[in-house]
DNA sequence: CGGTTATCTTGAATGATTCAAGACAACTGG
DNA sequence: CCAGTTGTCTTGAATCATTCAAGATAACCG
């Protein structure tokens, strides 16, 4: 697992058009940290740091590194606002529905198939977005609820 | 377009376990006139029937419709939860960007494509929920702002 | 038709997220 | 290297969708 070097974050977001502030560094050093973790737990990661930090000046990093491009943001069923680093790809995910574990799938077979739907309706497809739902490995045997995070 | 026969609603609630109520009926008579509709659209053709209905006892409805498999909910990324009647056959959806028209869309080319991720990670994977993005042949024409409910 | 129990009504709480005003700090040009 | 400009943060409060709780009510059983 590779930290992101120190000063290539920086760059990221100085490239994007955006101040470089300790608070977005932070928070996308916790995003390295925790690749899918939502307002809250990043919150947390955060405050560790930087102890001044509010939540609300998450909510407003988040933002701006979204509209940036910096992050993307899901939002799985049933819970609240995810944030991952990993972008540009247009990759989908797999969330456990006992402990909402989150997990990246690289797209499905060739050539996005699911990128295609069967009849249109007329809309221009721009995205699609795959979610998978099951049980992660450690959910599958320990029947007893393990890990339950960002659950909204 | 086959408005739901009146009793056909009745039967599929009782047998479903459930006592047949007028705003269980009433919120199945409103999902078949807006098959994609959220608590608060939903609450507001039901009170046209039944204005005494609260907009709790709707939520109530939909819970307990959803949890005997009389509705489907559905969370696009962005909205408030929307149900629809259409169940059984896992479907998925199109949902415009600017408008957020929702719109059926038959699960993908042959069998289910994406219910098989390429790497699973270890998962049991249950379900693939597929949601398109784009902009419906409505929003592609005008490009103003045309239609806009049920957004969060 | 009465009893049992699910369902609805009313009233209030919760959690995630957003809005607003002012204090502050990052980058620009000098 | 310093001051100005503007974007970003802090504080405080509001909003929205949704849920919880207690009691009144009505659906279904026999």
């Amino acid at each position: 697992m590779i930290t992101a070097p120190a000063d290539e974050l920086a760059q990221s977001i100085r490239s994007a058009g955006l101040k470089v502030t300790e608070p977005r560094l932070a928070v996308l050093r916790a995003l390295d940290a925790e690749p899918h973790a939502g307002a809250d737990t990043i919150f947390g990661a955060v405050k560790r740091d930087l102890p001044a930090t509010s939540l609300q000046a998450v909510y407003g990093v988040l933002a701006a590194l979204t509209a940036a491009g910096l992050l993307r943001k899901i939002e799985p069923a049933g819970s609240s606002a995810l944030y991952e680093r990993r972008i540009g790809d247009n990759h989908h995910h797999l969330v456990c529905s006992r402990c909402n574990l989150v997990q990246d799938v690289d797209c499905v077979v060739g050539e996005a198939p699911c990128l295609s739907a069967s009849n249109d309706g007329g809309f221009a497809i721009h995205t699609a977005e795959v979610t998978f739902w099951g049980l992660c490995s450690n959910c599958q045997q320990t029947q007893t609820v393990s890990r339950n995070k960002e659950t909204a």
